[in-house]
DNA sequence: CCAGGGGCTGCAAAGGTTTGCAGGAGAAGT
DNA sequence: ACTTCTCCTGCAAACCTTTGCAGCCCCTGG
């Protein structure tokens, strides 16, 4: 019923590897007959069908992107990126969402591996030697985890870490606690070991909390937990665990900033309106989504804008693919949830709910 | 490289056809064969090629889903809720995002067309004999929309609005303002006719102001209109536009549910979360996302779970495939942006804050 | 002992496209 | 006028799988 390149053949006198001709590779077509074809195929309503092409060229023209949730609203940024990147190269975007379950993860590559050219693994749950395993199947590119030989793309939350930590430690507090994001996650642990350095180097106490899950519950079930440990302030693995904790501590009569601190790590859009709002360490979603796209269609596509994002990009070469790993730069932004804490050096001048001097040059907004 | 039918057949001694057989229709092997197919496919890594099988079957078992704005927490749940109903029947299902651009939309299901089995059009912005015009193409459902001839499903946004009109007027509202939704809405459109007519049959005024962006920015830029119209209750075309509203009356001092009334619809996961929580109008995206889903691989696939929802259901036949409707309900969550207005009737029980009794049937938590 | 049938397997065509190779026409160079 | 070259087009194989048809073997019933 759909018209094939052979109808549109049989119907603009010429032979099936012209019309083929016309669309995959127009200048190997005389323009006349190029300009004929194409308006015989579109009278017909031609399409080329992709399953066929894909069977003959080894390439499929799609992508998977599989993310740990995607009701998360740190993902649909992230999504939205890399679908609009990836269908300007013609390509489209299978998305799978694994509710966190490691086991699921692998199941969905290897589902996937068939029928897409390379798959977008964000955010991943399962250990680096299952994901090595996976990209002997399939094209992979890393997202949120830095594997080594795997092309992948990470923002510097270990950076983000510190500044919050120093943030912190500037505005008085000695006394701070970790919430930690969920088992498996490399981003959780990277916050870690920054925090910590940062803590240390500061001279402040911190209190790893968790592993917990990464939704406003698991921030809200925190909650007791961060005021028996006695802490003054709070870094979150993100701004969902951030929020759930704001709004507890708010149900359990807590003053936030006045009395415990909080921060939190993505700065999704809801953060902004949070009361008070959230002060948190952005991360460039979009952008990290875009980097993907470009790092796995690089490989294959002849016409690549190279993303020379400054200060970023570490190339490497194995065998025969580059296996760039970028990192993105994170931001501090010092909103309303972050106050004075019992420690503060004297400075007479300070309103409780401003940023503080030192720390001044982060501030986005 | 990858392991083709033609290398299973070989090393396990049988003919390709065979290998064919233990995969697409085991009853028709013999177990031990079977067995023994299925050990040397499993050694050599074999994955169906399934281009291949799309090619000569015609079916991708793909589903494309095309989405007004991935970002508006509408939309998550209900992506989530395809995708994992899709995979269960083995389908995948390709997303995208329109920007809330009409001719994006009908780019996109064409662009798609060839590659997947049917489409899930969500929320569309493009007018109806655009989408008679596509569903030539290929098999649609219509998510948010009811088009005649074609499969779709809505949620009772009529309803919905009446009942957020009643609560109002119940409340002792009589100038109400209603926040209009994007231009190409049907939901819009429902809402607005529906809500007009309950004002009157509550003899309330009810203002319409736009139509808007359906986001935070469109509901806080509406705030000085809403303020001007001189009303003492808003119902707004969806919750991210209450929060934006919410969030702007607030910076403007205007104090809510004291001197005037928020309702949003959708009830979106931030919405439990603002501060005074939101009243709004729960609509269950998930439910209708599975149902798409089973509307549109019904007619293909043998084995059907029948979605037989209670209340819900309108069939009817066309040609050669059921053109089924489905209506999903709506239920008013009375939360704290919704207090008494000007007119209540005499009730010196009331507390300003507490849901009054006459709507207390449509509480859900 | 034969007919018939059921269970399983092999054969080969078909599906729509891409692409290396070859050939033809005309232009340009010698 | 002949070669060489460029530009364009046609030919046919190949990609991997599914599926209708036919054939085989073996069993059962008569």
């Amino acid at each position: 019923m759909p018209a094939t390149i052979r109808d549109v053949a049989r119907a603009s006198g010429v032979h099936i590897s012209t019309v083929s001709r016309t669309f995959s590779a127009p200048h190997l077509v005389n323009p006349e007959t190029r300009s004929r074809v194409l308006a015989t195929a579109e009278s017909l309503g031609y399409r080329p069908n992709r399953a066929a092409r894909a069977l003959i060229t080894g390439r499929t023209h799609n992508v998977g992107l599989i993310v740990a949730d995607i009701a998360n609203p740190f993902f649909p940024p992230l999504i939205k990126a890399a679908e609009s990147q990836a269908r300007q190269r013609d390509y489209h975007i299978f998305v799978a969402d694994t509710n966190e379950d490691a086991t699921a993860e692998e199941e969905l590559v290897l589902a996937m591996a068939k029928q897409v050219d390379g798959v977008l693994l964000c955010s991943p749950r399962m250990s680096n030697s299952l994901i090595e395993q996976c990209s002997r199947e399939v094209p992979l590119v890393v997202i949120n985890r830095l594997v080594t030989g795997l092309p992948s793309v990470v923002m510097d939350v270990g950076q983000g870490a510190r500044d919050a930590i120093e943030h912190l430690a500037g505005l008085g507090h000695r006394e701070i606690a970790l919430l930690g994001g969920p088992r498996g996650s490399w981003t959780s642990r990277e916050i870690r070991r920054s925090a910590l350095l940062a803590a240390r180097a500061a001279g402040a106490d911190l209190t790893v909390l968790g592993p917990n899950p990464p939704t406003e519950d698991g921030g809200a079930a925190a909650a007791d937990q961060v005021r028996r440990v006695g802490c003054t302030a709070v870094l979150a693995y993100n701004d969902l665990m951030a929020i759930g904790l704001l709004d507890e501590l708010d149900s359990l009569g807590v003053r936030v900033p006045e009395e415990i601190s909080v921060v939190g790590i993505d700065d999704i859009a809801p953060s902004r309106r949070t009361r008070p709002k959230l002060t948190t360490v952005a991360t460039p979603t979009a952008a990290a989504g875009r980097a993907a796209v470009d790092m796995l269609l690089q490989h294959d596509n002849a016409p690549v804008a190279r993303t020379a994002r400054p200060g970023v990009g570490v190339g490497a070469v194995d065998g025969r693919r580059t296996t760039a790993q970028v990192t993105l730069q994170t931001e501090l932004v010092i909103r309303d949830s972050t106050g004075p804490g019992p420690h503060l050096p004297a400075d007479p001048g300070y309103a409780a709910t401003a940023a503080p001097g030192p720390v001044a040059s982060y501030v986005k907004e």
